[in-house]
DNA sequence: AGGTCATCTCACC
DNA sequence: GGTGAGATGACCT
């Protein structure tokens, strides 16, 4: 499995992203996009799970995600475009379902996949699209997320207009104040 | 079978 | 505004 990582300018935090590559199909599968907030422990965590860091090179696998990285910077910085429908232009498709396997989590992510920019959903509204109570089984599917901006499970928030949880954390931290970023970025300023 | 959760509601203060 | 108990259900071990 491969990886990169970079620092978006408009953000400190470091973005890694992991993907394979089928070199036939010439297609990259997103495995993981992981945030962190220092450079040593994104080395830490490749090293940790053997990723092998790609080198500036003119491979197709190399051109794909450097696309990849100027979709996301050129999100980051506020520009209006849909990550999800450009990413499917690059031959880039989501690894999603080991994480995924099960007809609860798939329908809620379908749900979140469909969510547009600057659009939110609180996690009581989803429950009630899939007739279900369990909200804090659907905040579980949510951290579990292994693609977040992709499927933006920063756009689902709690129904007292609270921020609600990102990456696991539900108190306040640098993991709320990114998810609180990404809202206003989309022009959520009340965050 | 029991524990863990990125929630919600309702009853208080 | 805030806190705490109870409901809730999927998903782990």
């Amino acid at each position: 499995m491969y990886a990169v990582y970079f620092k978006p300018k408009q953000l400190n935090i470091f973005i890694l992203i992991s993907f394979n590559y089928n070199t036939n199909k010439e297609i990259l599968k997103l495995k993981e996009i992981k945030f962190f907030k220092k450079e040593k422990v994104v080395i830490n965590y490749q090293e940790d799970k053997k990723l092998e860091l790609i080198q500036e090179q003119e491979t197709p696998k190399h051109i794909i995600i450097s696309n990849l990285i100027k979709l996301l910077n050129q999100y980051l910085s506020g520009k209006s475009l849909d990550l999800i429908e450009k990413i499917d232009e690059l031959n880039i498709e989501l690894d999603l379902n080991e994480k995924f396997p099960t007809p609860f989590s798939n329908s809620i992510i379908e749900i979140v996949k469909k969510l547009k920019r600057g659009e939110i959903i609180t996690y009581s509204d989803i429950g009630n699209k899939i007739g279900s109570k369990a909200y804090r089984a659907i905040g579980n599917v949510l951290r579990n997320n292994p693609l977040p901006l992709i499927i933006p499970c920063h756009r689902v928030i709690k129904k007292s207009g609270n921020i609600g949880g990102f990456m696991g954390k539900i108190d306040q931290g640098w993991q709320q104040n990114l998810k609180k970023k990404l809202l206003a970025i989309e022009r959520f300023k009340t965050f």
